[in-house]
DNA sequence: CACGAAATTGACTGACCAGTCAACTAGTGG
DNA sequence: CCACTAGTTGACTGGTCAGTCAATTTCGTG
Protein backbone atom coordinates (compact mmCIF):
# COMPACT_ATOMS: atom_id res chain seq x y z
CA UNK A 1 0.00 0.00 0.00
CA UNK A 2 1.16 3.33 -0.98
CA UNK A 3 0.66 6.87 -1.22
CA UNK A 4 1.75 9.90 -2.41
CA UNK A 5 2.42 13.37 -1.06
CA UNK A 6 4.26 16.64 -1.66
CA UNK A 7 6.52 17.69 0.65
CA UNK A 8 8.10 21.39 0.66
CA UNK A 9 11.77 21.24 0.07
CA UNK A 10 12.53 22.84 2.71
CA UNK A 11 11.70 20.12 4.70
CA UNK A 12 14.40 18.20 6.58
CA UNK A 13 14.16 15.25 5.18
CA UNK A 14 16.46 12.66 5.18
CA UNK A 15 17.15 10.28 2.08
CA UNK A 16 16.94 7.06 2.62
CA UNK A 17 15.91 4.12 0.19
CA UNK A 18 12.77 3.67 -1.50
CA UNK A 19 11.21 0.03 -0.87
CA UNK A 20 8.75 1.07 -3.52
CA UNK A 21 9.43 1.04 -7.03
CA UNK A 22 8.73 4.03 -8.86
CA UNK A 23 5.98 2.87 -11.32
CA UNK A 24 3.68 2.07 -8.74
CA UNK A 25 3.20 5.47 -7.19
CA UNK A 26 0.48 6.99 -8.45
CA UNK A 27 0.73 11.46 -8.54
CA UNK A 28 -3.18 11.85 -8.68
CA UNK A 29 -2.97 9.55 -5.78
CA UNK A 30 -5.63 11.49 -2.59
CA UNK A 31 -2.95 13.53 -0.25
CA UNK A 32 -4.75 13.30 2.94
CA UNK A 33 -2.18 11.44 5.05
CA UNK A 34 -4.14 8.12 6.51
CA UNK A 35 -4.11 6.77 10.38
CA UNK A 36 -0.32 6.19 11.32
CA UNK A 37 1.00 6.37 8.12
CA UNK A 38 4.17 8.96 8.76
CA UNK A 39 4.97 6.46 11.21
CA UNK A 40 7.15 4.48 8.35
CA UNK A 41 7.83 7.42 5.60
CA UNK A 42 10.49 6.15 3.19
CA UNK A 43 11.68 9.23 0.38
CA UNK A 44 11.53 8.91 -3.36
CA UNK A 45 13.20 11.69 -4.93
CA UNK A 46 11.68 11.20 -8.43
CA UNK A 47 11.37 13.92 -11.63
CA UNK A 48 12.63 17.31 -9.53
CA UNK A 49 13.25 19.57 -12.77
CA UNK A 50 10.46 21.54 -12.76
CA UNK A 51 9.60 21.05 -9.23
CA UNK A 52 10.45 22.76 -5.88
CA UNK A 53 9.07 19.65 -4.06
CA UNK A 54 9.80 16.23 -3.29
CA UNK A 55 7.92 13.49 -3.86
CA UNK A 56 7.73 10.94 -0.71
CA UNK A 57 6.29 7.70 -0.92
CA UNK A 58 4.60 6.54 2.26
CA UNK A 59 4.22 2.97 3.39
CA UNK A 60 1.04 2.81 5.18
CA UNK A 61 1.66 -0.28 6.70
CA UNK A 62 1.21 0.25 10.28
CA UNK A 63 4.60 0.32 12.61
CA UNK A 64 2.76 -1.66 15.23
CA UNK A 65 4.57 -4.69 14.91
CA UNK A 66 7.52 -2.75 15.10
CA UNK A 67 6.69 -1.16 18.26
CA UNK A 68 5.71 -4.75 19.85
CA UNK A 69 9.32 -5.80 18.97
CA UNK A 70 11.17 -2.79 20.65
CA UNK A 71 8.88 -2.54 23.63
CA UNK A 72 9.27 -6.53 23.97
CA UNK A 73 13.57 -6.24 23.43
CA UNK A 74 14.19 -3.55 25.97
CA UNK A 75 11.42 -4.73 28.83
CA UNK A 76 12.57 -8.38 28.11
CA UNK A 77 16.53 -7.50 28.59
CA UNK A 78 15.49 -5.30 31.62
CA UNK A 79 14.08 -7.73 33.30
CA UNK A 80 13.73 -11.10 32.10
CA UNK A 81 10.88 -13.66 30.00
CA UNK A 82 9.00 -14.62 32.82
CA UNK A 83 8.37 -11.53 34.62
CA UNK A 84 7.05 -9.32 31.63
CA UNK A 85 3.99 -10.39 30.42
CA UNK A 86 2.19 -9.09 27.42
CA UNK A 87 -0.14 -6.70 28.73
CA UNK A 88 3.26 -4.55 29.62
CA UNK A 89 4.72 -5.04 26.46
CA UNK A 90 1.37 -3.56 25.28
CA UNK A 91 1.01 -0.49 27.00
CA UNK A 92 4.61 0.22 25.91
CA UNK A 93 4.12 -0.44 22.48
CA UNK A 94 0.79 1.30 22.23
CA UNK A 95 -1.13 -1.09 21.03
CA UNK A 96 -3.74 -3.56 22.22
CA UNK A 97 -3.92 -7.01 22.93
CA UNK A 98 -5.43 -8.28 20.03
CA UNK A 99 -2.77 -6.07 17.78
CA UNK A 100 -0.40 -8.42 19.70
CA UNK A 101 -1.98 -11.70 18.49
CA UNK A 102 -2.29 -10.51 15.54
CA UNK A 103 1.26 -10.10 14.76
CA UNK A 104 2.58 -12.92 16.77
CA UNK A 105 0.55 -15.93 17.53
CA UNK A 106 2.30 -16.58 21.52
CA UNK A 107 5.22 -14.50 23.33
CA UNK A 108 7.07 -17.53 22.68
CA UNK A 109 6.67 -16.81 19.04
CA UNK A 110 7.63 -12.43 19.82
CA UNK A 111 10.39 -13.42 21.60
CA UNK A 112 12.36 -15.77 18.61
CA UNK A 113 11.49 -12.10 16.76
CA UNK A 114 13.19 -10.68 19.30
CA UNK A 115 16.10 -13.04 19.43
CA UNK A 116 16.24 -12.19 15.92
CA UNK A 117 15.99 -8.48 15.90
CA UNK A 118 18.91 -8.40 19.49
CA UNK A 119 21.19 -10.20 16.92
CA UNK A 120 20.83 -8.23 13.90
CA UNK A 121 21.34 -5.68 16.04
CA UNK A 122 24.58 -7.18 17.50
CA UNK A 123 25.71 -7.87 13.66
CA UNK A 124 24.99 -4.36 12.92
CA UNK A 125 26.89 -2.65 15.53
CA UNK A 126 28.79 -5.34 17.37
CA UNK A 127 30.30 -8.72 15.06
CA UNK A 128 30.82 -6.84 11.66
CA UNK A 129 32.42 -4.09 13.48
CA UNK A 130 34.62 -5.84 15.22
CA UNK A 131 35.55 -9.09 12.90
CA UNK A 132 35.67 -6.69 9.95
CA UNK A 133 38.52 -8.39 7.49
CA UNK A 134 40.62 -5.11 7.95
CA UNK A 135 41.35 -5.60 10.75
CA UNK A 136 44.41 -7.80 11.92
CA UNK A 137 43.38 -10.94 13.99
CA UNK A 138 44.30 -10.13 17.44
CA UNK A 139 43.15 -6.57 17.01
CA UNK A 140 39.32 -8.02 16.16
CA UNK A 141 39.17 -9.47 19.91
CA UNK A 142 40.19 -6.14 21.34
CA UNK A 143 37.66 -4.47 19.45
CA UNK A 144 35.18 -6.52 20.14
CA UNK A 145 35.55 -6.01 24.16
CA UNK A 146 35.71 -2.03 23.37
CA UNK A 147 32.71 -2.50 21.27
CA UNK A 148 31.12 -4.79 24.38
CA UNK A 149 31.81 -2.23 26.64
CA UNK A 150 30.46 0.64 24.89
CA UNK A 151 27.17 -1.40 24.00
CA UNK A 152 26.40 -2.04 27.95
CA UNK A 153 27.61 1.24 28.78
CA UNK A 154 24.58 2.18 26.20
CA UNK A 155 21.98 0.66 28.12
CA UNK A 156 23.42 1.18 31.56
CA UNK A 157 23.31 5.18 30.84
CA UNK A 158 19.55 4.89 30.13
CA UNK A 159 18.56 2.29 33.31
CA UNK A 160 21.25 2.69 35.42
CA UNK A 161 21.61 -1.28 35.36
CA UNK A 162 24.64 -3.44 33.97
CA UNK A 163 21.90 -5.91 31.33
CA UNK A 164 24.31 -8.79 30.64
CA UNK A 165 23.90 -10.40 27.19
CA UNK A 166 20.83 -10.36 25.56
CA UNK A 167 21.35 -13.99 24.39
CA UNK A 168 22.90 -15.44 27.24
CA UNK A 169 20.03 -14.39 29.88
CA UNK A 170 17.42 -15.38 27.34
CA UNK A 171 19.63 -19.05 27.25
CA UNK A 172 19.62 -18.94 31.19
CA UNK A 173 16.29 -18.55 32.13
CA UNK A 174 14.58 -20.59 29.24
CA UNK A 175 16.73 -23.45 28.07
CA UNK A 176 15.26 -26.01 30.60
CA UNK A 177 11.93 -25.16 29.57
CA UNK A 178 11.59 -23.61 25.81
CA UNK A 179 12.69 -26.14 23.40
CA UNK A 180 12.16 -24.05 20.38
CA UNK A 181 14.43 -20.57 22.59
CA UNK A 182 16.88 -22.86 23.64
CA UNK A 183 17.64 -24.00 20.25
CA UNK A 184 18.13 -20.38 19.02
CA UNK A 185 20.06 -19.28 21.60
CA UNK A 186 22.58 -22.18 20.69
CA UNK A 187 22.78 -21.11 17.30
CA UNK A 188 23.64 -17.80 17.94
CA UNK A 189 26.23 -18.60 20.62
CA UNK A 190 27.37 -21.32 17.40
CA UNK A 191 27.28 -18.22 15.06
CA UNK A 192 29.84 -15.72 17.28
CA UNK A 193 32.15 -19.06 17.60
CA UNK A 194 31.75 -19.37 14.19
CA UNK A 195 33.54 -15.46 13.51
CA UNK A 196 35.47 -16.31 16.59
CA UNK A 197 36.96 -19.48 14.84
CA UNK A 198 37.22 -17.56 11.76
CA UNK A 199 39.61 -14.98 13.29
CA UNK A 200 41.67 -17.54 15.11
CA UNK A 201 42.28 -19.83 12.03
CA UNK A 202 43.62 -16.38 10.18
CA UNK A 203 45.86 -15.34 13.40
CA UNK A 204 47.26 -19.18 12.84
CA UNK A 205 47.77 -19.08 9.49
CA UNK A 206 49.39 -15.75 9.69
CA UNK A 207 52.20 -17.35 12.63
CA UNK A 208 50.24 -15.16 15.09
CA UNK A 209 49.13 -17.97 17.19
CA UNK A 210 50.18 -21.31 17.90
CA UNK A 211 48.09 -24.30 17.11
CA UNK A 212 45.68 -25.33 19.17
CA UNK A 213 41.73 -26.62 19.22
CA UNK A 214 40.13 -23.94 16.94
CA UNK A 215 36.42 -24.53 17.53
CA UNK A 216 36.68 -25.41 21.25
CA UNK A 217 39.14 -22.40 21.86
CA UNK A 218 36.35 -20.59 19.85
CA UNK A 219 33.92 -21.83 21.93
CA UNK A 220 35.61 -21.03 25.11
CA UNK A 221 36.07 -17.37 23.87
CA UNK A 222 32.15 -17.23 23.65
CA UNK A 223 31.97 -18.82 27.22
CA UNK A 224 34.56 -16.49 28.96
CA UNK A 225 32.69 -13.44 26.97
CA UNK A 226 29.26 -14.65 28.73
CA UNK A 227 30.93 -15.24 31.41
CA UNK A 228 32.33 -12.17 32.32
CA UNK A 229 28.48 -9.93 30.93
CA UNK A 230 27.24 -12.24 33.88
CA UNK A 231 29.16 -11.02 36.63
CA UNK A 232 29.22 -7.38 35.43
CA UNK A 233 25.38 -7.62 35.31
CA UNK A 234 25.68 -9.31 39.19
CA UNK A 235 28.18 -7.07 40.70
CA UNK A 236 26.01 -3.93 38.41
CA UNK A 237 29.72 -3.07 37.52
CA UNK A 238 31.03 -2.02 34.22
CA UNK A 239 34.79 -2.06 34.99
CA UNK A 240 34.30 -5.85 35.02
CA UNK A 241 34.15 -5.62 31.49
CA UNK A 242 36.66 -3.14 31.00
CA UNK A 243 39.21 -5.01 33.24
CA UNK A 244 38.52 -8.84 32.16
CA UNK A 245 37.61 -9.02 28.76
CA UNK A 246 40.41 -8.22 26.95
CA UNK A 247 41.76 -11.68 28.33
CA UNK A 248 39.68 -13.07 25.90
CA UNK A 249 42.75 -12.94 23.42
CA UNK A 250 44.31 -15.19 25.55
CA UNK A 251 41.94 -18.12 25.89
CA UNK A 252 43.36 -21.74 24.51
CA UNK A 253 42.18 -24.79 24.97
CA UNK A 254 45.11 -26.88 23.34
CA UNK A 255 44.73 -29.80 20.82
CA UNK A 256 44.02 -32.80 22.68
CA UNK A 257 47.22 -35.89 23.01
CA UNK A 258 46.35 -39.15 23.62
CA UNK B 1 12.64 -29.06 72.14
CA UNK B 2 14.38 -32.29 72.91
CA UNK B 3 13.45 -36.04 73.10
CA UNK B 4 15.62 -39.25 74.58
CA UNK B 5 15.25 -42.09 72.67
CA UNK B 6 17.43 -45.23 73.50
CA UNK B 7 18.68 -47.04 70.26
CA UNK B 8 20.40 -50.51 70.17
CA UNK B 9 23.64 -50.24 69.55
CA UNK B 10 23.96 -52.53 66.29
CA UNK B 11 22.06 -49.92 64.57
CA UNK B 12 23.82 -48.32 61.99
CA UNK B 13 23.93 -44.80 63.75
CA UNK B 14 26.07 -41.84 62.19
CA UNK B 15 27.84 -40.04 65.03
CA UNK B 16 27.59 -36.82 64.25
CA UNK B 17 27.56 -33.83 66.17
CA UNK B 18 24.93 -32.64 68.85
CA UNK B 19 22.83 -29.66 68.54
CA UNK B 20 22.03 -29.83 71.99
CA UNK B 21 24.15 -29.61 75.27
CA UNK B 22 24.22 -32.71 77.37
CA UNK B 23 22.57 -30.91 80.55
CA UNK B 24 19.20 -30.65 78.86
CA UNK B 25 18.95 -34.38 78.19
CA UNK B 26 16.52 -35.96 80.31
CA UNK B 27 17.08 -39.83 80.60
CA UNK B 28 13.39 -40.00 82.00
CA UNK B 29 11.73 -38.48 79.07
CA UNK B 30 9.10 -40.23 78.12
CA UNK B 31 10.10 -43.01 74.95
CA UNK B 32 7.61 -42.70 72.36
CA UNK B 33 8.38 -40.58 69.38
CA UNK B 34 6.40 -37.75 69.01
CA UNK B 35 5.30 -36.96 65.11
CA UNK B 36 7.61 -36.43 62.53
CA UNK B 37 10.30 -36.60 65.17
CA UNK B 38 13.05 -38.73 63.24
CA UNK B 39 13.77 -36.37 60.84
CA UNK B 40 15.75 -34.39 62.51
CA UNK B 41 17.58 -37.01 64.64
CA UNK B 42 20.81 -36.12 65.75
CA UNK B 43 22.91 -38.08 67.87
CA UNK B 44 24.85 -38.24 71.43
CA UNK B 45 26.84 -41.03 72.53
CA UNK B 46 26.78 -40.30 76.61
CA UNK B 47 27.19 -42.44 79.49
CA UNK B 48 28.01 -45.56 77.50
CA UNK B 49 29.89 -47.44 80.67
CA UNK B 50 27.19 -49.53 82.02
CA UNK B 51 25.18 -49.39 78.75
CA UNK B 52 24.81 -51.51 75.76
CA UNK B 53 22.71 -48.74 73.85
CA UNK B 54 23.58 -45.05 72.49
CA UNK B 55 21.46 -42.80 73.37
CA UNK B 56 19.55 -40.93 70.94
CA UNK B 57 18.72 -37.19 71.12
CA UNK B 58 15.74 -36.35 68.81
CA UNK B 59 15.19 -32.73 68.24
CA UNK B 60 11.29 -32.97 67.76
CA UNK B 61 11.48 -29.49 65.34
CA UNK B 62 9.17 -30.64 62.24
CA UNK B 63 10.86 -30.71 59.24
CA UNK B 64 8.54 -28.92 57.32
CA UNK B 65 11.23 -26.01 56.54
CA UNK B 66 13.53 -28.22 55.19
CA UNK B 67 11.08 -29.83 52.51
CA UNK B 68 10.19 -26.08 51.67
CA UNK B 69 13.95 -25.53 51.10
CA UNK B 70 14.74 -28.61 49.02
CA UNK B 71 12.11 -28.46 46.96
CA UNK B 72 12.35 -24.80 45.80
CA UNK B 73 16.05 -25.69 45.01
CA UNK B 74 15.10 -28.51 43.33
CA UNK B 75 12.03 -26.48 41.28
CA UNK B 76 14.42 -23.35 40.99
CA UNK B 77 17.71 -24.55 39.89
CA UNK B 78 15.87 -26.56 36.95
CA UNK B 79 13.65 -23.62 35.95
CA UNK B 80 13.49 -20.36 37.19
CA UNK B 81 12.58 -18.05 40.11
CA UNK B 82 9.65 -16.53 38.48
CA UNK B 83 8.61 -19.45 36.24
CA UNK B 84 7.92 -21.80 40.25
CA UNK B 85 5.00 -20.40 42.11
CA UNK B 86 4.67 -20.57 46.27
CA UNK B 87 2.07 -23.18 45.24
CA UNK B 88 3.55 -25.86 43.70
CA UNK B 89 6.70 -25.31 46.25
CA UNK B 90 4.14 -26.60 49.24
CA UNK B 91 2.73 -28.97 46.75
CA UNK B 92 6.56 -30.59 46.22
CA UNK B 93 7.11 -30.12 49.95
CA UNK B 94 3.75 -31.52 51.17
CA UNK B 95 2.45 -28.22 52.96
CA UNK B 96 -0.32 -26.04 52.79
CA UNK B 97 0.18 -22.40 52.53
CA UNK B 98 -0.18 -21.25 55.29
CA UNK B 99 2.98 -23.38 56.44
CA UNK B 100 5.18 -21.76 53.74
CA UNK B 101 4.38 -18.27 55.48
CA UNK B 102 5.32 -19.19 58.66
CA UNK B 103 8.44 -20.27 58.18
CA UNK B 104 9.68 -17.85 55.26
CA UNK B 105 8.19 -14.01 55.26
CA UNK B 106 7.85 -13.86 51.78
CA UNK B 107 9.23 -15.99 48.47
CA UNK B 108 12.54 -13.44 48.21
CA UNK B 109 13.11 -14.77 51.74
CA UNK B 110 13.08 -18.50 50.96
CA UNK B 111 15.21 -17.95 48.05
CA UNK B 112 17.69 -16.12 50.04
CA UNK B 113 17.56 -19.08 51.97
CA UNK B 114 17.90 -21.60 48.97
CA UNK B 115 21.23 -19.69 48.31
CA UNK B 116 22.43 -19.96 51.24
CA UNK B 117 21.46 -23.92 51.43
CA UNK B 118 23.55 -24.63 47.60
CA UNK B 119 26.22 -22.53 48.91
CA UNK B 120 26.47 -24.92 52.02
CA UNK B 121 26.26 -27.82 49.50
CA UNK B 122 28.62 -26.23 47.00
CA UNK B 123 31.18 -26.02 50.36
CA UNK B 124 30.83 -29.17 51.08
CA UNK B 125 31.08 -31.11 48.09
CA UNK B 126 32.80 -29.53 45.59
CA UNK B 127 35.16 -26.06 46.32
CA UNK B 128 36.29 -27.79 50.12
CA UNK B 129 37.28 -30.93 47.79
CA UNK B 130 38.35 -29.19 44.92
CA UNK B 131 40.43 -26.39 47.07
CA UNK B 132 41.81 -28.79 49.40
CA UNK B 133 45.75 -27.62 50.81
CA UNK B 134 46.70 -31.34 50.27
CA UNK B 135 46.55 -30.64 46.40
CA UNK B 136 49.12 -28.77 44.90
CA UNK B 137 47.66 -25.57 43.45
CA UNK B 138 47.28 -26.42 39.81
CA UNK B 139 45.93 -29.59 40.58
CA UNK B 140 43.41 -27.93 42.19
CA UNK B 141 41.89 -26.24 39.12
CA UNK B 142 41.26 -30.21 37.89
CA UNK B 143 39.80 -31.59 40.53
CA UNK B 144 37.10 -28.16 40.33
CA UNK B 145 36.66 -29.12 36.68
CA UNK B 146 35.90 -33.01 37.55
CA UNK B 147 33.82 -32.51 40.48
CA UNK B 148 31.68 -29.79 38.87
CA UNK B 149 30.99 -32.22 35.67
CA UNK B 150 30.42 -35.57 38.26
CA UNK B 151 27.81 -32.52 40.14
CA UNK B 152 26.69 -31.72 36.79
CA UNK B 153 25.82 -35.09 35.59
CA UNK B 154 24.18 -36.03 38.34
CA UNK B 155 21.19 -33.11 37.72
CA UNK B 156 21.31 -34.13 34.56
CA UNK B 157 20.72 -38.27 35.12
CA UNK B 158 17.62 -37.16 37.37
CA UNK B 159 16.46 -34.29 35.06
CA UNK B 160 17.79 -35.21 31.17
CA UNK B 161 19.14 -31.19 31.37
CA UNK B 162 22.01 -29.61 31.80
CA UNK B 163 21.12 -27.43 34.49
CA UNK B 164 23.82 -25.07 35.35
CA UNK B 165 24.62 -23.34 38.08
CA UNK B 166 22.33 -22.36 40.74
CA UNK B 167 23.93 -19.34 41.72
CA UNK B 168 24.82 -17.82 38.05
CA UNK B 169 20.73 -18.64 36.92
CA UNK B 170 19.72 -16.87 39.82
CA UNK B 171 22.14 -13.80 39.32
CA UNK B 172 21.67 -13.80 35.45
CA UNK B 173 17.79 -13.59 36.09
CA UNK B 174 16.89 -11.62 39.37
CA UNK B 175 20.17 -8.99 39.59
CA UNK B 176 18.43 -5.92 37.79
CA UNK B 177 15.34 -6.58 39.82
CA UNK B 178 15.81 -7.52 43.39
CA UNK B 179 18.51 -5.65 45.22
CA UNK B 180 19.14 -9.04 48.04
CA UNK B 181 19.50 -11.37 45.59
CA UNK B 182 22.22 -9.61 43.31
CA UNK B 183 24.21 -8.86 46.72
CA UNK B 184 23.35 -12.11 48.15
CA UNK B 185 24.53 -14.47 44.48
CA UNK B 186 27.80 -11.19 44.15
CA UNK B 187 28.60 -12.40 47.46
CA UNK B 188 28.68 -16.16 46.68
CA UNK B 189 31.00 -15.49 43.29
CA UNK B 190 33.54 -13.15 45.55
CA UNK B 191 33.90 -16.10 47.86
CA UNK B 192 34.65 -18.87 44.86
CA UNK B 193 36.76 -15.99 43.87
CA UNK B 194 38.63 -15.78 46.94
CA UNK B 195 39.39 -19.50 47.22
CA UNK B 196 40.75 -19.30 43.59
CA UNK B 197 42.75 -16.62 44.03
CA UNK B 198 44.25 -17.98 47.79
CA UNK B 199 45.43 -20.77 45.09
CA UNK B 200 46.86 -18.98 42.53
CA UNK B 201 48.76 -17.07 45.57
CA UNK B 202 50.14 -20.31 46.28
CA UNK B 203 50.89 -21.28 42.95
CA UNK B 204 53.05 -18.12 42.18
CA UNK B 205 54.40 -18.43 45.79
CA UNK B 206 55.57 -22.01 44.54
CA UNK B 207 57.13 -20.73 41.50
CA UNK B 208 54.37 -22.61 39.55
CA UNK B 209 52.79 -19.64 37.80
CA UNK B 210 53.86 -16.30 36.48
CA UNK B 211 53.63 -13.14 38.24
CA UNK B 212 49.74 -11.77 37.48
CA UNK B 213 46.81 -9.72 38.32
CA UNK B 214 45.61 -12.04 41.11
CA UNK B 215 42.63 -10.60 41.92
CA UNK B 216 41.41 -10.16 38.41
CA UNK B 217 42.64 -13.65 37.02
CA UNK B 218 40.09 -14.99 39.69
CA UNK B 219 37.72 -13.01 38.87
CA UNK B 220 38.25 -14.43 35.25
CA UNK B 221 38.27 -17.69 36.19
CA UNK B 222 34.76 -17.23 38.13
CA UNK B 223 33.73 -15.88 34.90
CA UNK B 224 34.96 -18.16 32.62
CA UNK B 225 33.53 -20.80 34.91
CA UNK B 226 30.23 -19.63 34.87
CA UNK B 227 29.67 -19.49 31.05
CA UNK B 228 31.07 -22.78 30.31
CA UNK B 229 28.35 -23.90 32.32
CA UNK B 230 25.56 -21.72 31.03
CA UNK B 231 26.58 -22.31 27.43
CA UNK B 232 26.85 -26.38 28.23
CA UNK B 233 23.27 -25.73 29.28
CA UNK B 234 22.26 -23.43 26.77
CA UNK B 235 23.51 -27.12 24.34
CA UNK B 236 22.21 -29.33 26.98
CA UNK B 237 25.43 -31.12 26.76
CA UNK B 238 27.90 -32.15 29.28
CA UNK B 239 30.12 -32.63 27.52
CA UNK B 240 31.01 -28.75 26.86
CA UNK B 241 31.84 -29.09 30.61
CA UNK B 242 34.35 -31.72 29.59
CA UNK B 243 36.05 -29.97 26.78
CA UNK B 244 36.14 -26.61 27.92
CA UNK B 245 36.66 -26.46 31.89
CA UNK B 246 39.96 -28.15 32.82
CA UNK B 247 41.50 -24.97 30.15
CA UNK B 248 40.10 -22.77 33.60
CA UNK B 249 43.72 -23.62 34.48
CA UNK B 250 45.31 -21.31 31.28
CA UNK B 251 43.50 -18.44 32.35
CA UNK B 252 45.30 -15.24 33.31
CA UNK B 253 44.94 -11.70 33.23
CA UNK B 254 48.41 -9.49 33.35
CA UNK B 255 49.26 -7.20 35.49
CA UNK B 256 48.51 -3.97 34.21
CA UNK B 257 51.32 -2.00 32.88
CA UNK B 258 51.04 2.05 32.97
C1' DC C 1 -6.42 -32.10 83.01
C1' DA C 2 -5.37 -26.92 81.52
C1' DC C 3 -2.62 -23.80 79.25
C1' DG C 4 0.52 -21.61 76.14
C1' DA C 5 3.38 -22.09 72.27
C1' DA C 6 4.29 -24.05 67.88
C1' DA C 7 2.68 -25.73 63.73
C1' DT C 8 -0.75 -26.37 60.18
C1' DT C 9 -4.76 -25.46 57.42
C1' DG C 10 -7.01 -23.35 53.51
C1' DA C 11 -10.40 -19.84 52.18
C1' DC C 12 -9.78 -15.41 50.90
C1' DT C 13 -7.89 -10.91 48.71
C1' DG C 14 -6.70 -8.17 44.93
C1' DA C 15 -4.10 -8.70 41.29
C1' DC C 16 -2.11 -10.71 37.05
C1' DC C 17 -1.47 -14.39 33.37
C1' DA C 18 -1.56 -16.03 27.99
C1' DG C 19 -4.61 -16.48 24.78
C1' DT C 20 -9.49 -16.00 22.21
C1' DC C 21 -12.37 -13.82 19.03
C1' DA C 22 -16.54 -11.12 17.59
C1' DA C 23 -17.10 -6.57 16.45
C1' DC C 24 -15.46 -2.58 14.59
C1' DT C 25 -12.54 0.65 11.76
C1' DA C 26 -9.80 1.92 7.80
C1' DG C 27 -8.25 1.54 3.08
C1' DT C 28 -8.73 0.04 -1.73
C1' DG C 29 -10.89 -1.15 -5.97
C1' DG C 30 -14.95 -2.09 -8.80
C1' DC D 1 -22.72 1.92 -2.99
C1' DC D 2 -20.56 -2.97 -1.94
C1' DA D 3 -16.96 -6.47 -1.17
C1' DC D 4 -12.73 -7.53 0.44
C1' DT D 5 -8.46 -7.13 3.07
C1' DA D 6 -5.72 -5.36 6.75
C1' DG D 7 -5.56 -3.67 11.18
C1' DT D 8 -7.40 -2.59 15.85
C1' DT D 9 -10.18 -3.05 19.94
C1' DG D 10 -11.12 -4.95 24.45
C1' DA D 11 -14.30 -7.97 26.99
C1' DC D 12 -13.89 -12.48 28.03
C1' DT D 13 -12.01 -17.27 29.44
C1' DG D 14 -9.98 -20.23 32.65
C1' DG D 15 -6.32 -20.08 35.18
C1' DT D 16 -2.41 -18.54 38.39
C1' DC D 17 0.00 -15.23 41.40
C1' DA D 18 2.09 -13.70 46.35
C1' DG D 19 0.53 -12.83 50.44
C1' DT D 20 -3.11 -12.65 54.61
C1' DC D 21 -4.89 -14.48 58.71
C1' DA D 22 -8.57 -16.59 61.66
C1' DA D 23 -9.40 -21.10 62.97
C1' DT D 24 -7.83 -25.45 64.12
C1' DT D 25 -4.65 -28.94 65.50
C1' DT D 26 -0.58 -30.55 67.71
C1' DC D 27 3.00 -30.48 71.05
C1' DG D 28 5.24 -29.85 75.49
C1' DT D 29 4.98 -28.68 80.28
C1' DG D 30 3.20 -28.40 84.94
Amino acid sequence: MCWIATVDRSDDVDDTRLGIAPPQLDPAARQTPPRNAFRSATVAKLDLTDRSTILVAVDTQTDSRQRILTAARDLIHARSYTDVGVAEICAQAGVRKGSFYHYFPSKRDLTLAVLDLSLAEAKERLLDRAFDNRLPPLQRFDRLAELSYELQKERYDLTGRVLGCPVGNLATELATQDEPIRVATACAFARMQELIGGTLAAAVAAGELPEMDLAATAQAMVAYYEGVLMLAKTENDLEVIRRLLPSLRHIRVPKTTI
